[in-house]
DNA sequence: CCATTCCATATTGTCGACAATCGACAGTCT
DNA sequence: AGACTGTCGATTGTCGACAATATGGAATGG
């Protein structure tokens, strides 16, 4: 069973986006629709279509007749995206708790020894390969396909967030881990208000976290 | 201060999207970018744009290389629809009633008596047009743009789904109105937990509601 | 000196043409 | 007959050229 191969548009949508999750087009900064396609060697269509995704996972912003600027963010930012993040994602694990199947919860063990694995390691590329894991097995869980495709076209801007924080995690990782392992127990044990809780309270800490980050010598501005 | 004015993609998408949630274009039924374009005098680059921004409002489904359809509707999308509409407007509900100022409540006050005179009269468009309205204030007052972008996208899924049962509601408008007394009421005197429990009870409300009328007799067939 | 208008240039928007790909059907072989 | 394969028309994907619009700076007038 195979996908139909990724096209040209998401291709370049991917590389773009890319290096705005790593900081290397700044927020802000504009981007003009003739040179990046010259430097990517695609011509103007797929180019700006590749723009339209990436307006649609809020990482760039088009203006009509102006062009597209790499979204800014800040700490209110932050805010905005982690508020929707809790209340979705609690959400998924509510559902998630409720209707996952002895294959999802197979599935879900493995992202959580990925994810503890990584930790041990103090890996941080594999950490947050892993919990992107985790989060979309519990979003296949969920069996809301909707609320999947929002989530996962927020997941790059979860991405670009924690982006920053990257190098001054590796200690905290391991207390981390514990939300998913509380997070994974409770999926199993079928505790839908339960995982809703400590979802809640993951999100609140990640935010927490990101905000201190970015008040402090992050590499954003303090407001936008 | 102006909007930039409406450009050829919008005007094109809102125009496709009007006929999708009129039902006009069924779920399911395939466009064909070609004739599309040439029926509404466009070529084939804004009305690509047009697919995409479509595709945002989950109104249509792109797939490469085999091209655009109608995204089906059925029980179980309505259900995805409101158990994300619930999650998210909770949280509207719930910012906008720490957050709303007195300009904020003003304009929240006519929205309701827009929605009042709606229901009066048994003016079904005027009641729909009066409940964006009062939404839209919501998010303004939420101060949460990430936020209010993602409930506008979502908003004509909203729309479409009660398309449906238009013609059967004009009965129960009156007791509709009161969830937005309540929430008015909630705002104005800053009740955050009340306002989103009352959200919550009205977002099942049109849930159940909306149900019913898609296993009986609807436009929808009973499952995608 | 500041504000305004006008123009040159840079940039986005739209188009029509061509290339790549898909789906259906007919023809072939076993 | 049934499965496989090649071909053809239809449709989407990509491109380069041109049109429409915005931007910034110079010239003009107060």
């Amino acid at each position: 069973m195979f996908e139909a191969s990724e096209n040209l548009p998401e291709q370049v949508a991917r590389a773009i986006g890319d290096r705005i999750i790593r900081n290397q087009l700044k927020p802000g900064e504009r981007i003009l629709e003739a040179k990046l396609a010259e430097a990517m060697g695609v011509s103007r269509s797929p180019l700006r279509e590749a723009l339209r995704i990436l307006e649609k996972q809020k990482l760039v912003e088009l203006i009509p007749r102006k062009g597209a600027k790499v979204t800014k963010i800040s700490a209110s930012h932050i805010e905005w995206f982690y508020d929707i993040f809790e209340a979705l994602y609690a959400l998924v694990a509510r559902e998630s708790a409720e209707k996952a199947d002895d294959e999802d919860r197979r599935v879900l063990r493995m992202a959580l020894q990925m994810i503890e694995k990584a930790a041990a390691d103090r890996d941080i590329e594999a950490y947050y390969s892993a919990i992107f894991e985790f989060a979309a097995v519990g979003l296949k869980a969920a069996r809301n396909p909707l609320l999947e495709a929002i989530m996962l076209d927020l997941w790059p801007n979860n991405r670009r967030i924690q982006f920053a924080s990257l190098s001054m995690r590796a200690k905290d990782l391991r207390t981390n881990v514990r939300f998913f392992q509380d997070m994974y127990q409770c999926v199993i044990d079928g505790r839908p208000s339960r995982v809703e809780a400590v979802v809640r309270a993951y999100a609140r800490n990640e935010k927490a976290f990101a905000l201190k980050i970015a008040t402090g010598k992050g590499p954003w501005p303090q407001e936008a």
